[in-house]
DNA sequence: TATTGTTATACTCTATAACTATA
DNA sequence: TATAGTTATAGAGTATAACAATA
């Protein structure tokens, strides 16, 4: 039994979509793409991680996740160390480099919305805010 | 004169990105990528387009537009047509089966959130309507 | 045998540079 | 000359298949 479809489901895609898409055009470097920011955000968020336990966060395959594991090293953003106790094991953890890229974008992207919160009157901004938490809440990655 | 980040903008960042992410996972065609179905979509909503005017709309360079424009014409989701006026332009248009993939996506897009919003009490869903209709309003593409 | 990571290979999206055709 | 489109080439992300090392 599956409902009617609502103007507020369409009017929620389109928005959601349309604000990710300005949120990621704020990055502290223009060169870094989604993928790598993404690993990052994930390894100095949540500490260090497998490869596999990186791509299975970001549903990608293990050789993917390895080219991206890469170039984030040769840029000096992640550090790769073998696992003392399972040697097959090899662990990802962000460099003070990346962490530094990961808070400057945050910042920004943080600061591109504050602005656009700022512009709102108080019943609008509490509306996004709430919005926000229900989100968080309903939907898991 | 910068106010302070709240944690409303660090919310709404973190919901909306994820949000997107869960919405663009759903597809009609699971091949399709998200660079494909975005021309798609203009074409599909806006009418036929140059390829130039189709590069600038997504804010790539003209060859870069003119691979996905070659796959989705290799699929027959669009067609190329040279203008009669001016014979260094070429017209890209949807197709029917462009067109039917777009319905297709978006009615699943907006399936999966309709189910999303049922799951809500009333206002948490009126919450959620009116947060799109501001964002819709206050931010353009 | 199973798991973890890596390499090999291939396809798409991205870019810049250079080229063709037309205005 | 300038503009519109295309081709050539290269870098990055995606995948599957196959491999080495370790458990």
């Amino acid at each position: 039994m599956t409902s009617e479809i609502s103007p507020e489901a369409s009017d929620l895609r389109a928005a959601t979509l349309r604000l990710a898409r300005r949120i990621r055009q704020n990055r502290s470097i223009a060169s870094m793409t989604d993928a790598q920011f993404a690993v990052l955000v994930n390894v100095h968020l949540h500490g260090p991680h497998t490869l596999t336990a990186l791509a299975e966060r970001d549903g990608v395959t293990a050789p993917s996740m390895n080219r991206t594991v890469n170039s984030l090293e040769e840029a000096g953003y992640v550090t790769r160390v073998a696992d003392e106790t399972d040697r097959r094991k090899v662990i990802i953890a962000i460099a003070p480099e990346g962490s530094e890229v990961v808070l400057e974008t945050l910042r920004r992207r943080d600061g591109w919305l504050q602005g656009l919160l700022d512009a709102l009157d108080d019943d609008d901004r509490a509306t996004l805010g709430a919005a926000a938490r229900i989100i968080l809440r309903e939907v898991h990655r």
